[in-house]
DNA sequence: TATTTTAGGTCTGTTTACAAGACCTTTTTT
DNA sequence: AAAAAAGGTCTTGTAAACAGACCTAAAATA
């Protein structure tokens, strides 16, 4: 059987994992955020195979996270962009990010770092912000299913979310 | 040659996605974290199969993410649960929610929401908490290298992040 | 007690994905 | 006119994912 492919799935994750969850999606897609454009750069920069760099592009192009231009000022040369919906990856490589600084990277190990420009200090942790304004810690947050949750997938994160009430 | 680590990147999202950038890692962590933490659960509400799911756990384990306990009702069974480390993808796990439910899920299509529990309301956006205590949206947030990071690297992150001067 | 079921795996054969590098086409530079 | 470069595709070898059979120890059942 094929490599499995998760839209059938109900969770939101899995289907985000179905568009950008392999190695190589989101790194593709965080050298065009640092400004690589061109294929040639994404791929020196990533050590990436053409082949598997074409695949995972026009893949990227099917799912409107990137758009192919063509360069205007060089007739052989495509531009890769984010779409709104490839800029809005932006947190998921900031939350990994800061993952990695805590966790992956080795003690003292200051490589890149997330800084609020207004004030010049580093990010210390993600939050949320809700409808009405306020904002509180993401580990206080949890999950409630919507309309079109099953029963089953409701019960799972109802008994997992205790304090989720409706 | 082998499949492609990330590990000798110098970038932290590449190496973070050394250990968790797999199709099916963060799936199996989003069944924990949901509440299953034995092998047959696990395997039956993903539909992956054994010999990948013990690949994925023992991989889990061996980065720190997840630990085995044995399970003190049952002498056959296995309890896998979230380390602090493991735990601590928990902000990955909304960001990629919040963007599916924004860019992937269908119009109206409502499965899934974070809440914030003192509120009540749902979570708008994600944002950022500086080590003073002020909060910026994540779409003003920049980036700037540290001293462990290459000059190459200072260059490119300080050309895409103008903004963040030193 | 003997048998069956269950938990958590490993093993096997097949299909698919990834890797390097050769090759190709069009456009630009020399 | 020739060479180089951009952006691919194609080929071949290796590694990983898949379904399903098989295995072991513990628990439940007859």
């Amino acid at each position: 059987m094929s490599k499995q492919r998760f839209t059938h799935h109900e969770c939101p994750v899995a289907r985000s994992l179905d568009q950008i969850g392999d190695w190589w999606t989101l790194l593709v897609v965080r050298e065009v955020m640092y400004g690589l454009h061109q294929f040639n750069d994404i791929r020196k920069s990533l050590g990436i195979s053409r082949a598997v760099l074409a695949a995972r592009l026009s893949e990227l192009a099917e799912n409107g996270i990137l758009e192919k231009h063509d360069d205007p000022a060089d007739g052989r040369a495509a531009q890769y962009r984010l779409t709104e919906k490839g800029a809005d990856l932006w947190p998921i490589i900031v939350a990994m990010l800061t993952w990695s600084n805590k966790h992956v990277l080795a003690d003292g190990e200051d490589v890149v770092r997330p800084i609020n420009p207004d004030t010049n200090q580093p990010i210390e942790a993600l939050c949320a912000r809700d409808s009405v304004g306020n904002v509180t810690p993401l580990n206080k947050m949890v999950l409630r299913t919507g309309a079109s949750a099953s029963p089953h997938l409701s019960a799972r994160i109802t008994k997992a979310f205790p304090s989720a009430k409706k």
